[in-house]
DNA sequence: TCTTTTTGTCAAATTATTTGACAAAGATAT
DNA sequence: ATATCTTTGTCAAATAATTTGACAAAAAGA
């Protein structure tokens, strides 16, 4: 029953990655025009170190593009697709908070992953763990203190 | 109070993004050379659709890159490294299977953000809820079903 | 219809990456 | 110590990928 580095779990959780605007248009099915469109207009940004560099974007930035394109595709125009979006802000982050403050991940010789959420609220002895079998079946139970 | 897009929650969870030699060096810490030598070995893989062009590294295989770097940091050889890293096999999938199988992330008006992490195994009425504040403070808390 | 918004296409210029060869450092065995 | 194998660094030429800006064209709005 081997401990997960932690590098992993924090890059997992963190996800500073940056990608292309190629990798940015083929993961989310938006067109390269299209994003550049909507990063002239100031929807998204991009990392750019210097004039003629390849630009550089941000998971955070994906879910943003992910977003406005939901809503596109809904009917809205473009402003509103952004504005939408914009609304749930905060989410993501909020989801990363969760994902990082996972206290403990474990794997057990037979293959059972353990991740331990963290305590209950209001049973602060409590605290919640996932159960993922080899199958990748998730199944959450409570735990007392060890 | 309004539902994430799906289509967000997904590739958050799946993450089948794909990074260049240059961004998986950057974010893992570990030298393009090191990078080639250990793909070379047959330790990591990468996507090349035909020669001379670009390489593409998935999430997964950073995730290999930062296990075996952190085991050569604590002084293994580099295939101690990876038999070591090797053993933790299919943690990451089930962390991944553990973050797409929410069923459901809302944001309330006043920033809130509150994550359904599904039924307790043994408690089949009650869910997992995180409720996660707008300064990222988590708190897990068990809802009846509604 | 006229105008504005939004997306597509293209080519030249620039930047990024691959490839392979070789050097050099580090580890291991004799 | 010496020789050998493993591992990483450096470099330059060839190739690939990206940016940029201009313009066209489609779509939406007035």
């Amino acid at each position: 029953m081997e401990e997960l580095a932690k590098e992993g779990r924090e890059a997992f959780a963190k996800m500073d990655i940056k990608i292309s605007l190629k990798e940015l248009s083929a993961t989310t099915g938006v067109s390269p025009s299209q994003i550049r469109y909507w990063e002239k207009k100031g929807y998204i940004k991009s990392i750019q170190q210097q004039k003629n560099q390849s630009h550089a974007y941000t998971i955070h930035t994906l879910m943003i593009v992910l977003g406005i394109n939901h809503f596109l595709k809904q009917g809205y125009t473009l402003s509103a697709a952004y504005e939408k979006q914009h609304a749930q802000r905060g989410v993501y982050r909020a989801l990363r908070s969760l994902y990082s403050r996972v206290e403990k991940v474990e794997r057990k010789d037979d293959g059972e992953v353990l991740v331990d959420l963290g305590r209950l609220a209001d049973q602060p002895a409590k605290h919640v763990v996932a159960q993922i079998s080899p199958d990748y079946q998730v199944q959450l139970t409570l735990k007392d203190e060890n």
